[in-house]
DNA sequence: AATATATGTAACTTTAAAGTTACTAAACAA
DNA sequence: TTGTTTAGTAACTTTAAAGTTACATATATT
């Protein structure tokens, strides 16, 4: 695995880092804790943990020997841009069906 | 390229499909018409149109020997679904925070 | 009919993401 | 101090996405 930054984009690409997004939405977890739940190594999900952080999708507080990783809100901003910009579209276009309709039925 | 079928998150991922889909947000186009704004072979361009129209995120109207590409908003769903989940957490952690401001200030 | 245009497909190469195992380092517990 | 736990890193392998070129096919145009 790459530990070169990912883009948010490809950050939420893989499955994985995607299910560890809704799993810290719940409670925040250790390395340890999060590798539990997967069928990877634990140095695999430590990686993927580097790159959630590395794109700003989380952040991570040492407590001893323990890293706690929970949200940020940073990494998202990027796909909402995205996302809006669409929706935005398709309200515009629905608006101009409506238009359409409306001179029609006069 | 592979022509196996991608999941939405995985389509997005690629900053050329991303490019396309805001093009194809301005106006419908064809394949050549898309090519010629990409800095890569048209069949290149034309595997990427493949992609997107597996996924639902375009509809293809074939005018003569011309294929007409336009937005479908199928393939956003998922990304929407997922980016709504978060924007609910992020608010829902927001209304948290102001409740304990609240009684602080009591 | 011959030619040009628009597009798809097959076969191939390159690259990097995703995983592995083995090892290291630091914090804690006995 | 010795051993255990938590985590990161290095080196490596596998796989598939992304691109290429060459060729095939169908629709226009002359």
């Amino acid at each position: 695995m790459r530990t070169q930054t990912l883009d948010a984009f490809q950050v939420i690409a893989d499955p994985s880092r995607r299910q560890m997004l809704m799993m810290l939405s719940k409670e925040s977890m250790t390395i340890n804790s999060l590798a539990d739940n997967f069928d990877m190594s634990r140095p695999a999900v430590s990686k993927h943990i580097k790159i959630l952080y590395g794109a700003g999708f989380i952040s991570i507080t040492d407590i001893g020997r323990e890293r706690h990783c929970m949200l940020k809100q940073e990494g998202f901003n990027e796909l909402q841009n995205f996302i809006n910009f669409f929706d935005k579209f398709w309200l515009t276009k629905l608006r101009k069906l409506e238009t359409i309709l409306n001179n029609k039925a006069k």
